[in-house]
DNA sequence: CTCAGTGCAAAAGCTTTGCATAATA
DNA sequence: TATTATGCAAAGCTTTTGCACTGAG
C-alpha cells in the first residue's frame, strides 16, 4: 500500500520504482525525526544487508529533485532530512543533546516584503537554525 | 598598529600573539567579504609562504572561540568566516555567482517573543540563509 | 532487450590530529 | 625556561564517482 504510493510517485516523475527506493522513503517518513545519511543506512540494512551507503546518497539527491524530501543542515559536518512540509518552518537545535524544536516562520514572506535589495531574486531556499541550550542541558551543565 | 590592536586582543583573551594570527585576523577584517579557509590560505601565503592550512583552521577555531569572527554556512561543504559582526544579520546567497546580500534582521528577538517552546532555550547562535538567484544569473539563464 | 539503478571499492574535498621543531611570554 | 603555536604529513569523515553487474520497464 505504502508501497504503491511510492510506485506511483516515483513513476510520475520518470523515475524507476526499486526496492531500495521505496525502503528509504519509507525510513525517512516513518523515522520522522531528522535522519542522516548514516542513520539511514543502518536501518536500512536490518532490512535489506547489502544495501550500500552510495545508494542512500543518490536516492538522497534524487528525492531532494523530486520535491520528496527536504535537507536541513544542523551542525557542519552532516546533513539530515526530512519530509518536504507543507508549511515553512525551521529548526532550533540542542547542542548538548540533539534534540529538534520546529517553529514555523514565513521568512520567504518577510524577505519578499522587507528587504528591497532582494526584490528580483529568485528564492529557491531559506533555512534558518537556531543553535544552544535546551533547559534540561543548561541544567546538568551546572 | 594594527598589530598593536591584535596584540592586544589576542593576549588580553589569554592566547599568545603570533604573526599568523596577526595576519589571519588582518585578512579577514580587509577581505571584508566572505572567505572561506582556503581563500584566506591562498591570501596569507602570498605574504608567508610555509603557512600551512592547519595553522589557518586552528586559528579560526580560535578567533571563533574568541568571538572575533563568526563562521556562515553558504553552502554545505565550505565554512566561510567573517568579523564578528556588531548587528544581528543573515545572508543571501547566489547559487549561480556566489554573491551575498547581506540584511539585518532580529531572528532571536522573534524567537524569544513568539515560540513558547524556545522559552528556556538558552541561544547561542542564529543564522538564517536564503539561496535562490540573483536577477543576472536569472537573466543568464535564458 | 535496453537503459537506469545498484554494489563495491576507490577517490575526492574539507577539516583535524600527531609529533617534532620553533617561537612567545 | 616553560609552554603554546606552527609546519608537515598523515589520518578522518562525509560524500562522490567509476565501472561492471543487476533488474525494471
Amino acid at each position: 500500500m505504502n508501497i504503491q504510493i511510492s510506485r506511483r510517485e516515483l513513476n510520475a516523475s520518470g523515475m524507476r520504482f526499486t526496492s531500495q527506493r521505496s525502503l528509504i522513503l519509507e525510513i525517512i517518513r516513518r523515522g520522522g525525526e531528522h535522519l542522516d545519511a548514516d542513520e539511514i543506512y543502518r536501518l536500512a540494512r536490518k532490512r535489506r544487508p547489502r544495501l550500500s551507503l552510495s545508494t542512500i546518497y543518490r536516492t538522497l539527491h534524487a528525492f531532494k529533485e523530486l520535491g520528496l524530501v527536504e535537507e536541513c543542515h544542523f551542525d557542519e559536518s552532516h546533513h539530515h532530512y526530512e519530509v518536504k512540509p507543507s508549511t515553512e518552518h525551521h529548526h532550533i537545535v540542542c547542542l548538548g543533546c540533539g534534540k529538534v524544536i520546529e517553529f514555523k516562520y514565513p521568512l520567504v514572506r518577510y524577505i519578499r516584503r522587507n528587504i528591497a535589495e532582494a526584490k528580483n531574486f529568485e528564492i529557491v531556499n531559506t533555512e534558518a537554525r537556531i543553535t544552544g541550550y535546551c533547559s534540561e542541558c543548561k541544567q546538568k551543565m551546572n
